[in-house]
DNA sequence: CGTGAGGTTGATCGCTTTCAACGGAGGTGG
DNA sequence: CCACCTCCGTTGAAAGCGATCAACCTCACG
């Protein structure tokens, strides 16, 4: 398991990406993987704590009958398995070529221990998921398939898009199944709703896997919702 | 606002509900609430992080033009309102007669980062909670109607009921249409559901508000899933 | 060139929603 | 004490949205 993954850098303390580097005596790692390789399965022991660096992964749920649910698709900056108890709840495959640093949990909470203000950011990054998580749920439990896939699309421009202006052309990793089982929808809804915004105008596809907003007023019109951010 | 409440003990250290009692120096105030009053809203000023006592409360997201998501049903002993940022995400509404903690939010912050174990302790009911919404995902986005019914019957049951053997009669604190917000469904959905497992020998309804589960292990197959706890 | 994965599009089905009517419980005021 | 009203829950009939089943396309890869 795991294969294709070479150590780059050990005990490192110089993050490039600040926000969770720099946590002496944690023994982090950085290392590579590739697309579609499986970071860690629901039910592994959670031993490490994954930061992204570079790259997209997706968190999923599955059930017994093979139904699945993407609860998260987590982009640079992000944590990951982060759990309650010494399994992980949830599966975590990586969709694109990715720089992951890995830090052991169990040490990251003993540091936390030890450092108030790691605490505090850890409980910060946890219940910032929280609001997350409850964004999801509204969408998941309120809008209509057209809503969903506009919301998305926002939220992906959000994510992914640099800022502001003209950089409206998004990238995306995941496939529509991907998308589906994020949104509780099918694939051919995905598909057939990401074809009637390109017919409307709001967006083009000049490829499957490259999305360019044409409108984004009328997307967050289509995205109804108290989508605003506090 | 909160008319109705009275102060029953102040700055208090003797925690009845251990779990979150004990955290001298918060001036901690327990409150009475009487039924549909609302605790906070969404968008308030996150002052306080409330503690259940006693009573069940209901926290929901509402979207511009009325569709409401409930987020969670809450019991004695879990906590809410720990947000990240100054602002209330949601609304709380008390749905039966209540008996509430209330902890200044950043009193409760700083008594964290300054004894390691309660900051701990906060980021665990952080995760279990992250967890929680997690199932919820799963819930919403793959199950149909009467899987998510089956399932909110066997949640309630072990939230509410006591632990084992007969105890399986159930209260409802909240109304069909509480239940329909919070599964994603509507409160004729959920009635029809509710009829159609009375129907089928696995649940009586002695009155609206009160379920006795006559067959778990049906109910269980119905509630299908991963439901498994780790 | 064959193959398979991912994506789009069409036709049909069915579950859930929507609209509507009814009944019981609780509260208020005449 | 009863009439009246409102809220909550149940049930029925019809409509609609998204799922399902299926065909076809493109592209990457061996």
């Amino acid at each position: 398991m795991n294969a294709h993954v070479q150590v780059i850098e050990a005990n490192t303390s110089s993050g490039e990406n600040a926000s969770w580097g720099d946590i002496p005596n944690t023994r982090q790692h950085v290392q590579e993987y590739s697309s579609h390789e499986p970071l860690f399965c629901e039910g592994d022991e959670a031993n490490y704590v994954f930061e992204i660096l570079e790259g997209v992964v997706c968190c999923y749920r599955v059930m017994c009958d093979g139904r699945r649910q993407v609860l998260s698709f987590s982009y640079p900056g992000e944590l990951i398995g982060l759990v309650q108890g010494d399994n992980h709840r949830y599966g975590c495959d990586i969709l694109s070529d990715a720089r992951i640093r890995r830090i052991p949990r169990r040490m990251l909470l003993k540091a936390a221990s030890d450092r108030p203000e790691l605490g505090g950011k850890l409980l910060q990054y946890a219940t910032s998921e929280l609001a997350l998580m409850q964004d999801h749920s509204v969408m998941l439990g309120c809008k209509s398939a057209s809503e969903k896939v506009a919301s998305f699309l926002l939220a992906l421009a959000k994510k992914s898009g640099g800022e502001e202006a003209e950089s409206l052309m998004i990238h995306l990793p995941m496939t529509r199944a991907d998308i589906a089982d994020y949104l509780g929808l099918t694939l051919e809804t995905v598909s057939r709703q990401l074809t009637r915004l390109k017919i409307a105008g709001l967006i083009g596809l000049p490829q499957p896997q490259t999305i360019v907003v044409h409108d984004i007023f009328e997307l967050e019109n289509s995205a109804e919702a108290s989508d605003d951010t506090y």
